[in-house]
DNA sequence: TTATGCTGTTAATCTACATTAAGTTTTCTA
DNA sequence: TAGAAAACTTAATGTAGATTAACAGCATAA
Protein backbone atom coordinates (compact mmCIF):
# COMPACT_ATOMS: atom_id res chain seq x y z
CA UNK A 1 0.00 0.00 0.00
CA UNK A 2 0.93 3.64 -0.57
CA UNK A 3 0.71 6.13 2.21
CA UNK A 4 3.60 8.35 1.26
CA UNK A 5 0.44 11.12 0.38
CA UNK A 6 -0.78 10.94 4.22
CA UNK A 7 2.69 10.39 5.86
CA UNK A 8 3.69 13.72 3.35
CA UNK A 9 0.40 15.18 4.88
CA UNK A 10 1.33 14.57 8.47
CA UNK A 11 5.01 15.51 8.27
CA UNK A 12 4.46 19.09 7.14
CA UNK A 13 3.06 19.35 10.89
CA UNK A 14 4.62 16.73 13.12
CA UNK A 15 8.02 14.84 12.48
CA UNK A 16 7.79 10.85 13.69
CA UNK A 17 10.66 8.70 14.74
CA UNK A 18 10.45 5.52 12.32
CA UNK A 19 8.94 3.68 15.18
CA UNK A 20 6.41 5.57 15.42
CA UNK A 21 5.62 5.68 11.48
CA UNK A 22 5.45 2.08 11.46
CA UNK A 23 3.29 2.23 14.56
CA UNK A 24 0.91 4.78 12.51
CA UNK A 25 1.16 3.24 9.54
CA UNK A 26 -0.65 -0.32 11.27
CA UNK A 27 -3.45 1.26 12.43
CA UNK A 28 -4.46 2.76 8.75
CA UNK A 29 -6.80 1.21 6.84
CA UNK A 30 -7.41 0.84 2.85
CA UNK A 31 -10.69 1.28 0.69
CA UNK A 32 -11.73 1.24 -2.93
CA UNK A 33 -14.90 3.05 -3.21
CA UNK A 34 -16.56 3.10 -6.68
CA UNK A 35 -18.25 6.52 -8.17
CA UNK A 36 -21.36 6.72 -6.58
CA UNK A 37 -20.87 4.18 -3.53
CA UNK A 38 -21.74 5.05 0.54
CA UNK A 39 -18.66 5.36 2.43
CA UNK A 40 -21.71 6.38 5.48
CA UNK A 41 -25.51 6.70 4.65
CA UNK A 42 -27.46 9.11 7.49
CA UNK A 43 -27.80 7.02 10.34
CA UNK A 44 -24.95 5.30 9.98
CA UNK A 45 -22.13 5.43 13.02
CA UNK A 46 -19.00 6.52 11.15
CA UNK A 47 -16.03 4.60 11.86
CA UNK A 48 -13.80 7.10 11.71
CA UNK A 49 -12.07 9.66 9.83
CA UNK A 50 -10.92 8.94 6.05
CA UNK A 51 -8.36 10.14 4.16
CA UNK A 52 -8.61 10.55 -0.15
CA UNK A 53 -5.59 9.11 -1.62
CA UNK A 54 -7.67 9.13 -5.46
CA UNK A 55 -10.71 10.25 -6.82
CA UNK A 56 -13.07 12.84 -5.21
CA UNK A 57 -15.77 12.21 -2.12
CA UNK A 58 -18.33 14.60 -1.22
CA UNK A 59 -20.53 14.50 1.99
CA UNK A 60 -24.14 15.59 1.92
CA UNK A 61 -27.57 16.31 4.04
CA UNK A 62 -30.91 15.34 2.51
CA UNK A 63 -33.64 17.75 3.19
CA UNK A 64 -37.46 16.71 3.72
CA UNK A 65 -37.98 16.98 -0.16
CA UNK A 66 -35.09 15.20 -0.61
CA UNK A 67 -33.32 17.68 -2.25
CA UNK A 68 -29.06 17.06 -1.41
CA UNK A 69 -26.58 19.49 0.20
CA UNK A 70 -23.13 19.47 -0.43
CA UNK A 71 -21.46 19.95 2.72
CA UNK A 72 -18.06 19.44 1.48
CA UNK A 73 -15.85 17.91 -1.39
CA UNK A 74 -12.36 16.24 -0.74
CA UNK A 75 -10.24 15.66 -3.85
CA UNK A 76 -7.24 13.67 -2.71
CA UNK A 77 -5.35 15.29 0.11
CA UNK A 78 -8.18 16.23 1.65
CA UNK A 79 -10.45 14.63 4.92
CA UNK A 80 -13.84 13.70 4.30
CA UNK A 81 -16.52 12.36 7.09
CA UNK A 82 -19.63 13.44 9.40
CA UNK A 83 -17.63 14.78 12.09
CA UNK A 84 -20.89 14.40 14.45
CA UNK A 85 -20.68 11.16 13.77
CA UNK A 86 -17.12 10.24 14.46
CA UNK A 87 -16.54 12.19 17.40
CA UNK A 88 -19.67 11.44 19.46
CA UNK A 89 -20.25 7.77 17.41
CA UNK A 90 -23.77 8.56 17.22
CA UNK A 91 -25.45 8.38 13.99
CA UNK A 92 -24.78 10.87 11.46
CA UNK A 93 -26.87 13.48 9.42
CA UNK A 94 -24.63 13.07 6.71
CA UNK A 95 -24.56 10.97 3.90
CA UNK A 96 -20.52 10.20 2.21
CA UNK A 97 -20.05 8.90 -1.52
CA UNK A 98 -17.56 8.61 -3.96
CA UNK A 99 -18.18 11.05 -6.95
CA UNK A 100 -15.22 9.40 -9.30
CA UNK A 101 -14.11 5.82 -8.64
CA UNK A 102 -11.77 6.96 -4.94
CA UNK A 103 -9.42 5.13 -2.41
CA UNK A 104 -9.44 6.37 1.04
CA UNK A 105 -7.17 5.66 4.31
CA UNK A 106 -9.07 5.46 7.15
CA UNK A 107 -8.20 4.92 10.91
CA UNK A 108 -11.26 3.42 13.47
CA UNK A 109 -12.12 5.97 15.64
CA UNK A 110 -11.10 3.44 18.95
CA UNK A 111 -6.92 3.20 17.33
CA UNK A 112 -7.45 7.12 17.01
CA UNK A 113 -7.86 7.19 20.57
CA UNK A 114 -5.18 4.78 21.18
CA UNK A 115 -3.00 7.20 18.72
CA UNK A 116 -3.42 9.99 20.84
CA UNK A 117 -2.40 8.36 23.79
CA UNK A 118 0.60 6.52 22.56
CA UNK A 119 2.12 9.16 20.67
CA UNK A 120 0.72 12.38 21.98
CA UNK A 121 2.01 14.34 18.42
CA UNK A 122 -1.17 13.27 16.74
CA UNK A 123 -2.86 15.71 19.50
CA UNK A 124 -1.39 18.65 18.22
CA UNK A 125 -1.48 17.50 14.66
CA UNK A 126 -5.16 17.15 14.43
CA UNK A 127 -5.63 20.04 16.39
CA UNK A 128 -3.56 22.06 13.79
CA UNK A 129 -6.52 20.11 11.23
CA UNK A 130 -9.23 20.85 13.53
CA UNK A 131 -8.33 24.79 13.45
CA UNK A 132 -8.09 24.60 9.89
CA UNK A 133 -11.26 22.82 9.44
CA UNK A 134 -12.70 25.55 11.44
CA UNK A 135 -11.64 28.33 9.34
CA UNK A 136 -13.34 26.30 5.95
CA UNK A 137 -16.23 26.19 7.92
CA UNK A 138 -16.10 29.87 9.22
CA UNK A 139 -15.36 31.08 6.13
CA UNK A 140 -17.91 29.18 4.37
CA UNK A 141 -20.86 30.37 6.77
CA UNK A 142 -19.51 34.07 5.81
CA UNK A 143 -20.15 33.53 2.24
CA UNK A 144 -23.33 31.81 2.49
CA UNK A 145 -25.07 33.97 4.70
CA UNK A 146 -23.44 37.29 3.26
CA UNK A 147 -23.25 36.89 -0.10
CA UNK A 148 -25.28 36.77 -3.73
CA UNK A 149 -25.37 33.72 -5.15
CA UNK A 150 -22.96 34.81 -8.03
CA UNK A 151 -20.22 35.21 -5.51
CA UNK A 152 -20.75 32.50 -3.67
CA UNK A 153 -19.92 30.33 -7.22
CA UNK A 154 -16.48 32.53 -7.10
CA UNK A 155 -16.24 31.33 -3.86
CA UNK A 156 -16.22 28.20 -4.83
CA UNK A 157 -13.95 28.25 -7.96
CA UNK A 158 -11.23 29.89 -5.55
CA UNK A 159 -11.36 27.11 -2.83
CA UNK A 160 -11.73 24.48 -5.26
CA UNK A 161 -9.73 25.09 -8.85
CA UNK A 162 -9.06 21.16 -9.51
CA UNK A 163 -12.85 20.55 -9.17
CA UNK A 164 -14.48 23.92 -11.11
CA UNK A 165 -14.23 22.23 -14.33
CA UNK A 166 -13.91 18.58 -13.71
CA UNK A 167 -17.40 18.06 -11.63
CA UNK A 168 -20.85 18.31 -12.57
CA UNK A 169 -22.56 21.59 -12.49
CA UNK A 170 -25.48 20.22 -10.71
CA UNK A 171 -22.68 19.53 -7.71
CA UNK A 172 -22.18 22.83 -7.77
CA UNK A 173 -25.28 24.01 -7.76
CA UNK A 174 -25.77 22.16 -5.03
CA UNK A 175 -22.93 23.02 -2.86
CA UNK A 176 -23.81 27.02 -3.39
CA UNK A 177 -26.34 26.47 -2.41
CA UNK A 178 -29.13 27.20 -5.61
CA UNK A 179 -30.68 24.89 -8.20
CA UNK A 180 -29.08 22.97 -11.11
CA UNK A 181 -31.40 25.31 -13.34
CA UNK A 182 -30.35 28.63 -11.71
CA UNK A 183 -26.42 28.28 -11.85
CA UNK A 184 -26.87 27.27 -15.71
CA UNK A 185 -28.87 30.29 -16.03
CA UNK A 186 -26.36 32.77 -14.45
CA UNK A 187 -23.40 30.68 -15.70
CA UNK A 188 -25.03 31.43 -19.47
CA UNK A 189 -26.65 34.97 -19.10
CA UNK A 190 -25.90 38.18 -18.59
CA UNK A 191 -21.60 37.85 -18.64
CA UNK A 192 -20.95 34.54 -20.10
CA UNK A 193 -18.22 33.31 -18.01
CA UNK B 1 -9.46 37.18 39.63
CA UNK B 2 -11.81 34.50 39.12
CA UNK B 3 -11.03 31.81 37.15
CA UNK B 4 -13.01 29.17 38.12
CA UNK B 5 -15.50 29.12 35.34
CA UNK B 6 -12.62 28.76 32.76
CA UNK B 7 -10.86 25.89 35.08
CA UNK B 8 -13.65 24.07 35.55
CA UNK B 9 -14.19 23.72 31.80
CA UNK B 10 -10.28 22.72 31.57
CA UNK B 11 -10.42 20.23 34.06
CA UNK B 12 -13.73 18.45 32.02
CA UNK B 13 -11.45 17.81 29.58
CA UNK B 14 -7.99 17.47 31.35
CA UNK B 15 -6.10 17.02 34.79
CA UNK B 16 -3.35 19.64 35.65
CA UNK B 17 -0.74 19.72 38.81
CA UNK B 18 -1.01 22.78 41.10
CA UNK B 19 2.23 23.64 39.28
CA UNK B 20 0.62 23.51 35.39
CA UNK B 21 -2.30 25.43 36.82
CA UNK B 22 -0.76 28.10 38.11
CA UNK B 23 1.72 28.46 34.87
CA UNK B 24 -1.86 28.03 33.04
CA UNK B 25 -3.28 30.87 34.97
CA UNK B 26 -0.34 33.51 34.71
CA UNK B 27 -1.08 33.20 31.01
CA UNK B 28 -4.41 34.55 31.48
CA UNK B 29 -5.21 38.20 30.79
CA UNK B 30 -8.47 39.66 31.89
CA UNK B 31 -10.64 42.16 30.18
CA UNK B 32 -14.48 44.06 30.44
CA UNK B 33 -15.82 45.10 27.68
CA UNK B 34 -19.20 47.08 28.07
CA UNK B 35 -21.91 47.23 25.92
CA UNK B 36 -21.80 48.14 22.29
CA UNK B 37 -17.66 47.78 22.68
CA UNK B 38 -15.61 45.66 20.24
CA UNK B 39 -13.15 43.11 21.09
CA UNK B 40 -11.81 43.25 17.18
CA UNK B 41 -12.93 44.88 14.25
CA UNK B 42 -12.36 43.77 10.28
CA UNK B 43 -8.97 44.21 9.48
CA UNK B 44 -7.87 43.76 13.04
CA UNK B 45 -5.07 41.15 13.68
CA UNK B 46 -6.57 39.74 17.10
CA UNK B 47 -4.93 38.70 19.59
CA UNK B 48 -6.01 35.49 20.51
CA UNK B 49 -9.02 33.57 21.64
CA UNK B 50 -11.54 34.71 24.44
CA UNK B 51 -13.13 32.81 26.84
CA UNK B 52 -16.85 34.53 28.16
CA UNK B 53 -17.23 34.98 31.77
CA UNK B 54 -19.86 37.64 32.19
CA UNK B 55 -22.14 39.20 29.97
CA UNK B 56 -23.00 37.87 25.94
CA UNK B 57 -20.17 38.48 23.22
CA UNK B 58 -21.00 38.18 19.41
CA UNK B 59 -19.08 37.81 16.48
CA UNK B 60 -20.69 39.16 12.63
CA UNK B 61 -19.47 39.33 9.57
CA UNK B 62 -20.70 42.99 7.32
CA UNK B 63 -21.67 42.41 3.60
CA UNK B 64 -21.13 44.95 1.14
CA UNK B 65 -24.91 46.68 1.77
CA UNK B 66 -23.91 47.26 5.48
CA UNK B 67 -25.98 44.55 6.46
CA UNK B 68 -24.57 42.48 9.81
CA UNK B 69 -24.57 38.41 9.87
CA UNK B 70 -24.14 36.97 13.26
CA UNK B 71 -21.91 33.90 13.27
CA UNK B 72 -22.14 33.13 16.70
CA UNK B 73 -22.84 34.50 20.34
CA UNK B 74 -21.42 33.65 23.64
CA UNK B 75 -22.82 33.80 26.67
CA UNK B 76 -20.51 33.03 29.93
CA UNK B 77 -18.84 29.20 29.20
CA UNK B 78 -18.47 29.99 25.36
CA UNK B 79 -15.34 30.68 23.88
CA UNK B 80 -15.58 33.44 21.12
CA UNK B 81 -13.21 35.08 18.01
CA UNK B 82 -12.12 35.59 14.64
CA UNK B 83 -10.43 31.59 14.27
CA UNK B 84 -8.82 32.88 10.69
CA UNK B 85 -6.84 35.33 12.55
CA UNK B 86 -6.25 33.79 15.57
CA UNK B 87 -5.04 30.77 13.96
CA UNK B 88 -3.18 32.73 11.18
CA UNK B 89 -2.23 35.96 12.74
CA UNK B 90 -3.48 37.79 10.11
CA UNK B 91 -6.30 40.33 9.49
CA UNK B 92 -9.36 39.25 10.26
CA UNK B 93 -13.35 39.56 8.39
CA UNK B 94 -15.15 39.66 11.50
CA UNK B 95 -16.44 41.99 14.45
CA UNK B 96 -16.49 40.89 18.14
CA UNK B 97 -18.47 43.16 20.05
CA UNK B 98 -20.56 42.81 23.54
CA UNK B 99 -24.18 42.48 23.46
CA UNK B 100 -24.30 43.51 27.14
CA UNK B 101 -21.71 44.31 29.58
CA UNK B 102 -18.91 41.25 29.49
CA UNK B 103 -15.83 40.19 30.79
CA UNK B 104 -13.35 37.87 28.89
CA UNK B 105 -10.18 36.04 30.28
CA UNK B 106 -8.31 35.73 27.16
CA UNK B 107 -4.87 34.52 26.31
CA UNK B 108 -1.62 35.97 23.74
CA UNK B 109 -1.55 33.63 20.76
CA UNK B 110 2.14 33.70 21.51
CA UNK B 111 1.29 32.01 24.98
CA UNK B 112 -0.93 29.72 23.68
CA UNK B 113 1.68 28.28 21.67
CA UNK B 114 4.06 28.16 24.56
CA UNK B 115 1.70 26.66 26.08
CA UNK B 116 1.27 23.81 23.66
CA UNK B 117 5.00 22.72 24.02
CA UNK B 118 5.40 23.61 27.36
CA UNK B 119 2.08 21.44 29.09
CA UNK B 120 1.49 19.34 25.87
CA UNK B 121 -1.71 18.12 27.73
CA UNK B 122 -3.35 21.39 26.25
CA UNK B 123 -3.16 20.29 22.74
CA UNK B 124 -5.32 17.29 23.81
CA UNK B 125 -7.85 20.51 25.34
CA UNK B 126 -7.53 22.49 22.51
CA UNK B 127 -8.18 19.57 19.94
CA UNK B 128 -11.22 18.40 21.86
CA UNK B 129 -12.52 22.02 21.69
CA UNK B 130 -11.56 22.40 18.30
CA UNK B 131 -13.62 18.94 17.21
CA UNK B 132 -16.98 20.68 19.37
CA UNK B 133 -16.81 23.63 17.60
CA UNK B 134 -16.46 21.81 14.34
CA UNK B 135 -19.70 19.53 15.22
CA UNK B 136 -21.22 22.94 15.81
CA UNK B 137 -20.31 24.63 12.52
CA UNK B 138 -21.35 21.66 10.68
CA UNK B 139 -25.10 21.80 12.41
CA UNK B 140 -25.20 25.54 11.53
CA UNK B 141 -23.85 25.29 8.01
CA UNK B 142 -26.88 22.33 7.32
CA UNK B 143 -29.38 24.04 8.86
CA UNK B 144 -28.28 27.01 6.85
CA UNK B 145 -28.50 25.33 3.64
CA UNK B 146 -31.28 22.61 4.42
CA UNK B 147 -34.15 24.38 6.35
CA UNK B 148 -36.84 27.14 5.73
CA UNK B 149 -36.65 29.76 8.04
CA UNK B 150 -38.87 28.77 10.46
CA UNK B 151 -37.33 25.88 11.62
CA UNK B 152 -33.74 27.46 11.54
CA UNK B 153 -35.87 30.05 14.18
CA UNK B 154 -36.70 26.75 16.08
CA UNK B 155 -32.55 25.51 15.95
CA UNK B 156 -31.50 28.70 17.07
CA UNK B 157 -33.78 28.15 20.39
CA UNK B 158 -32.35 25.16 20.97
CA UNK B 159 -28.86 25.66 20.43
CA UNK B 160 -28.89 28.94 22.32
CA UNK B 161 -31.96 28.14 25.57
CA UNK B 162 -30.60 31.14 27.42
CA UNK B 163 -30.97 33.52 25.13
CA UNK B 164 -34.23 32.86 22.75
CA UNK B 165 -35.88 35.34 25.46
CA UNK B 166 -32.64 38.08 26.79
CA UNK B 167 -31.75 38.51 23.32
CA UNK B 168 -32.93 41.54 21.11
CA UNK B 169 -34.92 40.37 18.57
CA UNK B 170 -32.87 41.89 15.73
CA UNK B 171 -30.06 40.15 16.30
CA UNK B 172 -31.61 36.84 16.12
CA UNK B 173 -33.26 37.47 12.76
CA UNK B 174 -29.40 38.12 11.86
CA UNK B 175 -28.44 35.20 13.51
CA UNK B 176 -30.93 32.64 11.21
CA UNK B 177 -30.12 35.15 8.47
CA UNK B 178 -33.66 36.49 7.88
CA UNK B 179 -34.50 40.18 8.18
CA UNK B 180 -35.90 41.53 11.43
CA UNK B 181 -39.16 42.52 9.74
CA UNK B 182 -39.51 38.74 8.55
CA UNK B 183 -38.70 37.54 11.96
CA UNK B 184 -41.91 39.84 13.35
CA UNK B 185 -44.03 38.58 10.64
CA UNK B 186 -43.07 34.67 10.95
CA UNK B 187 -43.40 34.25 14.95
CA UNK B 188 -46.79 37.01 15.32
CA UNK B 189 -48.54 35.78 11.86
CA UNK B 190 -50.00 31.96 11.39
CA UNK B 191 -49.45 29.71 14.68
CA UNK B 192 -48.21 32.43 17.68
CA UNK B 193 -45.92 30.74 18.85
C1' DT C 1 -39.91 66.84 31.19
C1' DT C 2 -39.30 66.36 26.41
C1' DA C 3 -36.33 64.90 23.00
C1' DT C 4 -33.74 61.14 20.59
C1' DG C 5 -33.08 56.84 19.22
C1' DC C 6 -33.41 52.13 19.43
C1' DT C 7 -36.72 48.02 18.93
C1' DG C 8 -40.62 45.92 17.22
C1' DT C 9 -45.00 45.86 14.16
C1' DT C 10 -47.78 46.01 9.96
C1' DA C 11 -48.55 46.20 5.20
C1' DA C 12 -47.70 47.13 0.29
C1' DT C 13 -44.57 46.16 -3.21
C1' DC C 14 -40.56 43.91 -5.17
C1' DT C 15 -36.90 40.39 -6.47
C1' DA C 16 -33.64 36.57 -6.30
C1' DC C 17 -34.18 32.31 -6.82
C1' DA C 18 -37.41 27.97 -7.05
C1' DT C 19 -40.55 25.12 -9.63
C1' DT C 20 -42.27 22.98 -13.57
C1' DA C 21 -41.86 21.38 -17.89
C1' DA C 22 -40.07 20.43 -22.35
C1' DG C 23 -36.30 19.77 -25.27
C1' DT C 24 -31.20 18.88 -26.29
C1' DT C 25 -26.80 17.01 -25.56
C1' DT C 26 -23.58 14.05 -23.40
C1' DT C 27 -22.36 9.76 -20.98
C1' DC C 28 -22.89 5.32 -19.45
C1' DT C 29 -23.66 0.74 -20.09
C1' DA C 30 -25.41 -3.53 -22.06
C1' DT D 1 -23.02 0.77 -31.00
C1' DA D 2 -27.78 1.39 -29.69
C1' DG D 3 -30.63 3.02 -26.39
C1' DA D 4 -31.32 4.47 -21.74
C1' DA D 5 -30.06 7.55 -18.35
C1' DA D 6 -27.82 11.35 -16.77
C1' DA D 7 -26.50 16.28 -17.40
C1' DC D 8 -27.48 20.71 -19.27
C1' DT D 9 -30.47 24.46 -21.28
C1' DT D 10 -34.40 27.54 -21.88
C1' DA D 11 -38.47 29.71 -20.59
C1' DA D 12 -42.94 30.48 -18.23
C1' DT D 13 -44.74 30.90 -13.79
C1' DG D 14 -44.56 30.83 -8.62
C1' DT D 15 -42.90 32.16 -3.86
C1' DA D 16 -40.05 32.88 0.39
C1' DG D 17 -38.23 36.40 2.04
C1' DA D 18 -36.36 41.48 1.03
C1' DT D 19 -37.33 46.26 0.72
C1' DT D 20 -39.57 50.38 1.87
C1' DA D 21 -42.15 53.10 4.67
C1' DA D 22 -44.96 54.64 8.35
C1' DC D 23 -46.03 54.23 13.07
C1' DA D 24 -46.02 52.80 18.14
C1' DG D 25 -43.78 51.58 22.40
C1' DC D 26 -39.85 52.21 25.54
C1' DA D 27 -35.73 53.26 26.94
C1' DT D 28 -31.56 56.34 28.08
C1' DA D 29 -30.25 60.88 28.61
C1' DA D 30 -30.07 66.13 28.81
Amino acid sequence: MDFSLLLEHVFKHITLTQEEQSYFVSLLNVRKIKKKQYLDQEGDISKGPAFVTRGIMRSYSLDKNGFEHVIQFAPPGWWIGDMYSIVKQKPGRLYVDAIEDSEIVWLWKSDLDRLYSDIPKFERFFRILGENAIVAFENRLISTLSLPAIERYAQFCRLYPSLTESLPQKQVASYIGVTPEFLSKMLNSPAPK
